[in-house]
RNA sequence: GGCCCGAUAGCUCAGUCGGUAGAGCAGUGGAUUGAAAAUUCACGUGUCGGCGGUUCAAAUCCGUCUCGGGCCA
């Protein structure tokens, strides 16, 4: 059945990268990809690093991880705010230690941003800052764009000008650097084909119809297995985690604003959506192999 | 049985004075190198419940039937 998978992974040894939309079925094929390759798995996924969010993010039982070697599991308290480079630093002494003892990594997850830092490395970019973020989450978007166009409109004639997002993170890497933001990335992109041809991994690909059952059925499956009392546990949080799918929506439930039913469509709505942005996301990474479950 | 209200996109609904219909949500596709489970862009033909009638023209007015919901018996 998965023969496709086993032959993109090879005889084992270089890191192996397991992908796949959220419910996809990633954690029960990394368990049987690890034990395949004399591997070891490794979190990639932004939610799972967090240590009381097991529920809701839908990582591994504590069964299974105590059935096989398991990285970057649980590791962040929920305060803390976490990004791509945090992850890379967590992750590249992990995988380098287990590649050491002759083990192959098996990495799986679905954050995409995450996973893209991890092979292709970060652009010599400005690391956030919080105060500047608060900023300008102050000040009107128009004004921000402005500013952007003014220091570098060769980053604002190919940003998304409407997303308030893109146009802070550039704003914010010009005024931190005192470079152009343009200038900066431009070398990164350059190098990220020739990374590509040396990396090696899968994305689980399932129907539409089958994948949105799977997502219906997990989301049922934590509400009844203790989501609430998860979310209810949960006082102090950093912002990462007040993002998580289910945690809105569970605190409504649980403050009488939406009934039980309600909860759960949210909630499988908003993973549905998620988990086609993830596929959106998939697709351009080409060095992935597709799969077909 | 009588009366009233409703029936329009997958769902909730809007639709002015008659000129063959459009919002939100859902869905689909895209973007996305330090917030990413985030953020953001694009995409709207559907027996306007059925049948008849009036009219140059009906989602809209009239009749009737069907199905909901309610009130009175």
């Amino acid at each position: 059945m998965n023969s496709k998978v086993y032959e993109t992974a090879g005889t084992g040894g270089m890191a192996f990268y397991l992908c796949g939309p959220t419910a996809s079925g990633k954690s029960a094929l990394a368990l049987e990809m690890a034990d395949k390759l004399d591997g070891e798995i490794v979190n990639a996924d932004a939610f799972q690093l967090y240590r009381g969010l097991e529920i809701l993010s839908a990582a591994p039982s504590s069964a299974e991880l105590a059935s096989w070697p398991h990285h970057l599991y649980g590791v962040l308290k929920p305060t803390v705010a976490a990004d791509a480079q945090l992850y890379v630093n967590l992750a590249k002494p992990v995988i380098a230690e287990i590649q050491s003892r002759g083990k192959t990594p098996v990495i799986t997850g679905g954050s995409g941003l995450y996973l893209k830092f991890l092979t292709h490395g970060a652009a010599p970019l400005p690391t956030a800052d919080a105060v500047l973020r608060a900023e300008m989450d102050a000040r009107p978007l128009d004004d921000l764009v402005a500013q952007l166009r003014q220091l570098d409109p060769v980053e604002a004639s190919r940003t998304a000008l409407q997303n308030r997002r893109f146009v802070s993170r550039a704003l914010e890497i010009c005024l931190l650097s005192g470079e152009k933001a343009s200038d900066l990335r431009d070398g990164w992109e350059a190098k990220t084909a020739e990374i590509s041809s040396q990396l090696r991994g899968v994305v689980i690909q399932r129907s539409r119809p089958v994948l949105h059952a799977r997502i219906a059925q997990r989301t049922r499956a934590m509400l009844d297995g203790g989501a609430l009392e998860e979310v209810a546990a949960l006082a102090d949080v950093s912002t990462n985690c007040e993002k998580a799918i289910g945690f809105r929506e569970i605190r409504a439930l649980a403050a009488g604003e939406i009934d039980r039913a309600t909860c759960e469509d949210l909630i499988n709505a908003a993973t549905r959506q998620y988990a086609k942005r993830q596929e959106t996301w998939f697709r351009r990474e080409k060095w992935l192999t597709e799969v077909q479950l």
